[in-house]
Order: structure tokens, then C-alpha cells, then sequence
DNA sequence: CGGGAGATTGAGCCCCGTCAAAAACAGTGG
DNA sequence: CCACTGTTTTTGACGGGGCTCAATCTCCCG
């Protein structure tokens, strides 16, 4: 399951992946961008850790998008995080309830830890920065409506990928839905109604173009 | 503001306690409960922190309640967690839009933080389990129901105060539904629906006698 | 062309928010 | 001890935003 050499792959449930890296998204400059781990690929779906499985590692992703969720035995459940390229992941506590999960093919590099799990400085500010967007984001899941937290979900997704014109959405609906604590079929509308006002254009389902950037900040604060 | 003998106390606006430090609640047993450090007092409502002042110290509550919460421009608000006795808080990185509150008449000992603002192992820990709790609780307010919100508070009070039996809501109904994303109105009417249906009791507003822990449990579970 | 997953749309309803008022409570001073 | 005042808590009536259930449509991919 891990990787011996700079250049090897490890595949998982070896599928192939027809050589196809997408690379949709540009990765975040950081000083472990440049290592270049192994990379370790998973096929959308597929687990990287649970409750039971927490690592020495952290993980940063390469390609692709991941999810960190909890679910209620009755099977509610709560997105609490997509990570993109560039990101670093895996914070989470030993024994807590917490998934990380690839939404489509992933490819991600590991990041080991020291024998006493201690976080270096920037690692630290990490750890933090994702603490305050945990925090942040019950405040739009708990206090705003709908089509607020629709748009603070673009205005984050086309931030984080750097480009606020054209934002992908590289999850399928109920994922978002389970980010924004809404159902799919109200993300669904929301969609339609800011498509009716004029504020976004669909080229096709995980495609947006934001037609008034100004506007969709106007919902949110 | 800050204190320097070791039993000195610094009166913020210069406000006489009467002499009794509130002891509702039995500290957290850690390594830093036990050094000694000065006091600093605030009265309810007073600010410890804001997106603008953010120390180089954490605070640990010796005794009271405080709130961390952040808050829309038009005055809708979230309390992203209050911090009884014993507990370390103030991991907020510098920038964030979170402010800290004395909830009620409250004394905290300031930890300085080394110039780096590096974390040593145990408070990385402490940090790390902040970052758990604040993805749990994004479960609680985005999928459980107004009763289920309340009972999984309920319980968490009662394991903070190792109390399960008899628990103090030292902070008022307001609060705690801007901590589960409620209205103060729907935290009575909960309340009311469980005191109806025998699984609490009130002997005050602010006190709570659990009749039957399991079936309390089971609303979560 | 057929099959299946995801996305979209519609109809109806319910939980919880809103607005308003009453009641309980805590101080404060007489 | 009690009247007075402001705050917190509680209760009621009502409406709406988002959920549920169900059907349809779109898009891949074989």
C-alpha cells in the first residue's frame, strides 16, 4: 500500500486510470508541493481513512478531490470538507468519527508524521487554518439560507481553484448537498434560480460560469 | 491588563466580585491545571478577543463560561463552542472572524505562547481535539433535528461537568440556541416537549435534573 | 439502442422561524 | 417587605423555506 520509489504508483484495486491525470485545478504553492512523494491513487469512492484506520500521515492531494464526512446510523450524513489539489488533509484525531473518502479518481502523496504525531510549524498553521474553516462554516450551515450558502460555496470553490470565472464542481450534487446541510434537489433549485437571475451559467452539470461575480458576493454579506 | 505576582487580580472595569468565584463546575484534570498563574477577570458579555486582537496566549477558564462566536452582518450569530472550567481555548489563527465572550462573570489564566507561536505537544493535542469537536458539532447542526440538537447539548454538558445527573445551563436560552443553530423560542419549546414526556426536570431555568439518561441517549442514537 | 446513475422538476406538507404577548425572575431603592 | 423596572423565559398563533416523495429528463457508456 505504500510506495517505494519516487516514480512508482500504487494502485489500488488496480484499475487503470488510462494514463489521464486530470489537472483541473491549480494546485497551491506550498513547500511540500515541490516534494515529490509516491503518489497513492484511489478510485472515486473508495476509503482513505475511517474511524478505525488513522494514520501516521498526513495527506496532500495531487489530483482530484477528496471528502472528510461523518454519518449518523440512520444515515444522515455531513460533508465536513473537500480537499482540493495543493491541499493538505487528515487532521483528524485518532477515534474520531470521521471518513475521508475519494469523490472521483484521486491521486495523493503522503506525508509522514514523527513517531510522536507533533505537527512542525507549518503543518501547525494548517491544522489551524482548518480549524477556523470548521468553524466558519457553522456559521453558513447553522445561520444562512439556501441560496447563501449555495453562493459562499462558489465564491469558496472558485477561490480555492483560482479562477472566479469558470468554477468546476468536480462532486456530484448530493455531495454538496451534504456540505451545505441542504438535499440535492434544493441544491438543484438554487442552482436554478440563480441561473434565472442571471448570476450563473451551466455548460454542463459540474461546470459553472459565474455571470455576475459582484452579485454573488451581494448574497452573502 | 495582564498581571505579573501570582496572586494579584486584574479587575477589568474595575468591578467587585464579592469575594466568591463561582466552583459549579469541577476543572478538567490536566498538566495545566495545576500552575498557578495569575487571574484575569471578566464580567458577562465583556470581550476577550476579537478578529482584531488576537493574542499571543491561549486562555484557560478557571472558572465560569465562555463563548467563541462570530456573527453576520445583519446580527444573525453562531456560538461556535463554550469553554467551561479547565478548558484551553483561543486556537483561532490570527485573522479569523471569531470573537471570545465571558458568558457570565468569568476568570481565565492567560498561556503564553512561545514567539513562533509553535504549539507544544499537549496543547497540539488539545488543538487537534478542537478541530474534532467543531466537525462533530457541523453533524449536530446541520442534520439532527431541534430535539435531537438538544439532547446531544444536554449530554455533552453533563459529561463536561461530570454530572449526568444534575446539569447547570450557565448560559441563557439565547445562547444556547445560537449553539445549535436554534431560536430561544424552539430551546423552550424542546425543553418543554422533554419535561412533558419525563426525561428532564427543571429546578430552575438554568438547572437541569435528568430523569433518564438512556432515554435521552436514545434521541441521539 | 438500451441501461443506469445522476440531475431536474413538481406537488404537498411539516418543522421550525417569526411576531407578539404574557409570565417569571433579578435587582434596586424605598 | 414590597413596588418598580428591565431582562429572561415561556407560551401561542401563524406562515414559509426547505424536506419528502415521486416522476421525468439528461447524459454517459456499454
Amino acid at each position: 500500500m505504500l510506495i517505494e520509489t519516487d516514480t512508482s504508483v500504487s494502485w489500488r484495486h488496480e484499475q487503470d486510470w488510462g494514463g489521464q491525470q486530470p489537472n483541473h485545478f491549480v494546485g497551491a504553492t506550498s513547500t511540500f508541493t515541490g516534494t515529490s512523494r509516491p503518489l497513492t491513487l484511489y478510485e472515486a469512492g473508495e476509503e482513505i481513512f475511517g474511524p478505525a484506520s488513522r494514520g501516521q500521515a498526513l495527506f496532500q492531494v495531487a489530483f482530484g478531490v477528496a471528502r472528510v464526512c461523518s454519518v449518523l446510523n440512520d444515515g444522515r450524513r455531513t460533508i465536513t470538507a473537500f480537499h482540493l489539489p495543493g491541499e493538505i488533509f487528515g487532521f483528524e484525531p485518532a477515534g474520531s468519527p470521521f471518513r475521508a473518502e475519494a469523490v472521483e479518481g484521486l491521486g495523493l502523496r503522503m506525508l509522514p508524521l514523527p513517531r510522536d504525531r507533533s505537527l512542525a510549524g507549518e503543518l501547525q498553521q494548517v491544522a489551524l487554518s482548518r480549524l477556523a474553516a470548521a468553524q466558519e462554516h457553522l456559521l453558513v450551515v447553522g445561520r444562512q439560507t439556501a441560496i447563501e450558502r449555495i453562493a459562499a460555496f462558489l465564491i469558496d470553490m472558485g477561490r480555492r481553484q483560482k479562477r472566479s470565472d469558470v468554477i468546476d464542481l468536480p462532486m456530484p450534487r448530493c455531495d454538496i448537498a451534504d456540505y451545505l446541510a441542504l438535499t440535492p434537489e434544493t441544491v438543484c433549485r438554487v442552482f436554478k434560480q440563480l441561473r434565472e437571475r442571471h448570476l450563473i451559467d451551466f455548460t454542463s452539470a459540474r461546470r459553472v460560469t459565474v455571470r455576475s461575480q459582484g452579485a454573488l458576493q451581494a448574497l452573502i454579506d
